[in-house]
DNA sequence: CCGCATCCTCATGGATACTG
DNA sequence: CAGTATCCATGAGGATGCGG
């Protein structure tokens, strides 16, 4: 039955009535990678009781954040975020783009898959400025990401399916495919910057030499 | 002490370990309008136990969201965001553009508080694009502020004083000032849309008649 | 198997009293 | 005023069960 109320009226203390409830942002976090089942869920989010994950994905059911869906191709019911469930990629962007410097720190003993890659490049390499300069602490391990740049920003897009769940290894290695021509980064994203305007990227990647298995843009 | 990590190497993930806890994004909430002690922030998260308010803060200033001053003038220490901690205006205003349906179902029971307003007031007209117009559903008591518009956007400042807590009461009536002229607005923002760019919000106000003491702006 | 529901234990939150 | 100490309620976490 999640938590209770904070009885205030205002955005934020309504929004948190929502989604403020331990592992309700995890969740929405993994469907704005796409819909997934709920065993996929429980994969990804390691650690996650099933009692609570299935009381929050009721709760969120309920408050209209996610949806059930047919997937007809897999022949099982999905979860899914509803268009103002997909509105919370903002707000998540802005934690992930806040988090930097506690990415930064570096991983530790943490769990890492690829699939977290999705939403975090986008969130930090998708809305860059020149006015706003980012550094990126994120480490990679035995992804393949296509990324794409142009005039309005970069999109990121994985070479691998993230469901189920790619737990990645622990070296970080990068594998970075452009329109040009895909790229390996070796630590590019884990110990670098990726600062300034999409420009000055893709000037980063045109110094390194191409990997054995480019992949192509979409 | 607080909540134990998800373990997860994932921004969404790491930046929840710090402002995950429940309260702890109300204090930053507070502390965005500005510095506040420690009764102040008491009084205006209203139900917080004090226990809960005492952990928080530690555990926020640890972490480096937040820090303890000296205010000079008022002779006391106060809690305000570190310049990391500012950098969660941007996430708090998205959650609070988001969670317009929730604020526009109406007030109901819950405390309102004049603080509140200046946040999420410049959470949803200090970003609005034509691109994206915003549905406003915020109530307002005797609140007196100074909205100002120019081709940026619309930046929000109180006429009153925030600290200590202004509690609002019942009616919806706001008062707001222009550089034209302040003017009464009873239950635009509360039942109301403020859309498209600022030019419209400007046409709104001009339709309206200047109350009995008019603001002006800085 | 997958998708949950139940049960149990214990950490955490909430309310109140109390203290420097 | 600014917290700490205490006690109780509640939610989190882990194991397990069970129907489809």
């Amino acid at each position: 039955m999640g938590r209770r109320s904070y009885g205030q009226f205002c955005g934020l203390a309504r929004a948190l009535d929502v989604v403020g409830d331990r592992w309700s942002l995890l969740v929405v976090r993994e469907l704005l990678v796409g819909p997934a089942r709920y065993g996929e869920l429980r994969e990804a989010l390691t650690g996650v009781a099933t009692n609570l994950l299935a009381e929050r994905l009721r709760a969120l059911e309920a408050s209209g954040v996610i949806e059930r869906r047919l997937d007809r191709r897999r022949r099982c019911t999905v979860y899914a975020l509803t268009e103002w469930g997909e509105g919370l990629r903002d707000p998540v962007e802005g934690l992930i783009r806040w988090s930097t410097p506690l990415v930064a720190a570096g991983r530790g003993d943490d769990t890492f898959q690829g699939a977290w890659l999705v939403v975090a490049l986008q969130a930090l390499a998708g809305r860059r400025t020149a006015a706003r300069p980012l550094a990126v602490g994120v480490e990679a391990a035995d992804a393949q990401l296509t990324v794409r740049l142009d005039e309005t920003g970069v999109s990121v897009t994985l070479g691998f399916d993230p469901r189920p769940a790619t737990v990645l290894k622990a070296e970080p290695q990068v594998v970075l495919g452009l329109a040009s021509g895909a790229l390996t980064v070796p630590e590019v994203i884990a110990s670098g910057t990726l600062e300034g305007d999409p420009r000055k990227l893709e000037a980063v990647f045109a110094n390194l030499t191409p990997p054995a298995d480019p992949v192509t843009a979409g």
